[in-house]
DNA sequence: GCAATAAATAGTATTGATTCCTATTTAGAT
DNA sequence: ATCTAAATAGGAATCAATACTATTTATTGC
């Protein structure tokens, strides 16, 4: 990565900035406000950049959709299929034995994603 | 759900049979070279019937891509980095703990999906 | 400072997976 | 056997994501 152009930093202060989880689009938006010449391409690319770059983190969100946040170490998300809202949950909140599994097998696992499903207060 | 039609049947069995994860297109092509003039309209709309049903289950592949396998109960998976492939983890084998969680929050968790990353056999 | 070189961009075209649409067929019920 | 609702084939439409290209911007070595 050469430096940070004016239009990736943008696209990765929106994501620090914000405390939820972003979808390509809302991305665009806040930046198309801020940058009204930036291209969706550009926003694709610097997402990927960015990622590769271990600075945000993709997260796979209901219905296929892509949501971004920034990489703030392990955690795990909570999906409420009611409104579709994402939250992080704290990694010690729940604790995923891999211990055993790696023992019984040859697979080397490098990393655990856990993803909660339910219904949230608002939904509920 | 009327009953079954011939291609319902077709693809239903396709998945059965099969012990691994199958992509929309492996389904087509396998459906195809039984009945030649099935549609990818037509298995689309089948494997989301079938999974609103129950008796198929969709997962998140790598990259993006939609794998389906039989509804067997609750079961985790492990995604080769290397391959991209994809295996079974049997529910005992990993433990997640959500007790705690729930009674720390007002969040209803319905399902636990936990996939792990890293390295096959094969790709070490 | 200034050319040379490489990376990044805007804008548009293209791709590829999925969904939608419509006329027709098929299966189950009366 | 007829009626009715569901399912189908085939193609069109959609939508997110990527690819392409000419242009702009930044970095490097002088």
């Amino acid at each position: 990565m050469k430096r940070y152009s004016p239009q990736r930093e943008t696209i990765l202060k929106i994501i620090l900035d914000d405390g939820t989880h972003l979808s390509v689009d809302d991305i665009y938006n806040q930046a198309r406000s801020k940058m009204p010449k930036i291209s969706l391409g550009t926003v694709y690319r610097n997402l990927k950049t960015l990622e590769e770059h271990a600075e945000i983190t993709q997260v796979q969100g209901p219905q296929q959709v892509a949501y971004f946040e920034p990489n703030r170490g392990p955690h795990h998300h909570f999906i409420c299929r009611g409104c579709n809202s994402i939250r992080d949950i704290k990694d010690p909140e729940i604790k995923v034995c891999t211990g055993c599994i790696s023992k019984k097998t040859p697979l080397k696992i490098e990393e655990v994603i856990t993803t909660l499903y339910g219904t949230c207060e608002a939904c509920s």
